[in-house]
DNA sequence: TCAAAAGTGTTACAGCTACACCCATGG
DNA sequence: CCATGGGTGTAGCTGTAACACTTTTGA
């Protein structure tokens, strides 16, 4: 079995991981108000993980979390590993593919292809030095073409909300419909009808209910699960 | 500015290219008749382009056209390399990329990833030695993992289908409402009713009437053509 | 008793599906 | 004149979008 001719190449993967922040602190677009009582605007604010860099090129910007993929590794365990080391995440609730960037001249050291990947948190949990959560809509200027990355993860953030269960990434085990609901309007950057969306997505048949209640100064809200852990397509869309 | 450090790996592009063939030699599933009239099944199948293999590993074997990304290329300049050299084809009229398959033994040789791109061609033109097309639902086994990058293709081609103008990557440039029918009832592999997908397609204003008529043994047919010749998205689904 | 969020139905409209016949041409 | 595909309209139905008030709790 003949070796290879010898043009070779380093690859790595870059890691967007967004979440959910309820602080409600970032810039967040003037939506249209709506009815009083009819579309509650959800103050949730997606988030996403940046590093800043130590070392050139681009010292001190901050860029996506990444690494070199090692000999041997697979291209996802590489992209658990860069959670693990470089952010103090365990395995996330979603990982997948997003696409490889290949420009010759992207990194100025040479030649890198990078695998892109989009995990799912349900909340920017306390991360490592270096690293900090940054409002997507206010994220700083990101070095290598992070931004192009970090744009397409978000687009397919958003198209899959619509026509699969990936909401589950972004959810503990167990939830209210309002906070589903929020989890749809936070990503979608606009707001949703309550009943309309209640009907729809209990109709689809990704929910159950679970034990208990959500309990707060106001009535008690039951909690639901998802009925699939793994991402599930859908063939009629959520779009209430 | 340091050099980075060693691991690296041999990068790849894997490239499906599909055509519809108009023969109707191929194995086609039984679809229901429907009422008489009403739904005349296509006889476009749709093929895909395939390699021999010259040499181990999988000497004799069929896989996908694929080469090593060269130093300093960009990997759709790869991609659209592979299909010159290897097929003897010129740029094809869609170009996406789909994945990238990195598993650690997917090639014997050693590490090699691949980033696979999916192309589309209005027919099966012909090609260079050693390459053929094979109807996708009857395509022999496939060296490495490209079976699994061949269904992924189809898939990809199946769902985009439905919520973009790719079709124009499997037409010339002006044909009849006939054909255009012909391309998704082939590649969805099942039939659509004439009049609505007429409507539908007309409303959605990704066509505009070309001059001419395709004339034949009936009456002559209105050519159109694509009002925009790059992928277009548009977010009412076509399902007639 | 007040504030806050949970929960719940109906109506109008748009778009989808199903369905059959006449038309224009070439052979 | 016949075979072949081109071209057209409607009616029922289904799903969507718009819309406001009552309930239950904790403070």
């Amino acid at each position: 079995m003949s070796p290879l001719p010898a043009a070779s190449h380093r690859v790595a993967v870059d890691v967007v991981v967004i979440a959910l922040d309820d602080a409600g602190s970032a810039t967040r677009g003037g939506g249209t108000a709506g009815s009083p009582g009819e579309t509650t605007r959800a103050t949730d604010t997606p988030v996403a993980l940046a590093v800043r860099r130590p070392r050139p090129p681009f010292a001190g910007d901050w860029a996506l979390p990444g690494t070199l993929v090692r000999d041997g590794e697979h291209l996802e365990a590489a992209a658990l590993r860069v959670l693990a080391e470089r952010a103090g995440l365990g395995p996330p609730r979603h990982l997948e593919q997003l696409a490889t960037f290949g420009a010759p001249a992207r990194d100025p050291r040479g030649r890198v292809v990078s695998v892109s990947y989009l995990a799912l948190s349900p909340r920017p949990c306390g991360v490592a030095q270096r690293a900090r959560w940054w409002p997507v809509a206010a994220c700083p200027h990101l070095a290598f073409d992070h931004a192009e990355i970090l744009t397409s993860a978000v687009e397919r953030l958003r198209g899959k909300l619509s026509y699969s269960n990936v909401a589950y990434g972004l959810l503990p085990d167990t939830f209210t419909l309002s906070e589903l609901q929020a989890v749809y309007e936070a990503v979608l950057d606009r707001s949703v009808d309550k009943r309309n969306f209640r009907k729809k997505v209990l109709s689809l048949g990704m929910l159950a209910e679970a034990p208990g209640q959500r309990r707060g100064p106001h009535r008690p809200a039951q909690l639901y699960r998802f009925t699939d852990t793994e991402l599930v397509v859908i063939d009629d869309a959520i779009t209430a």
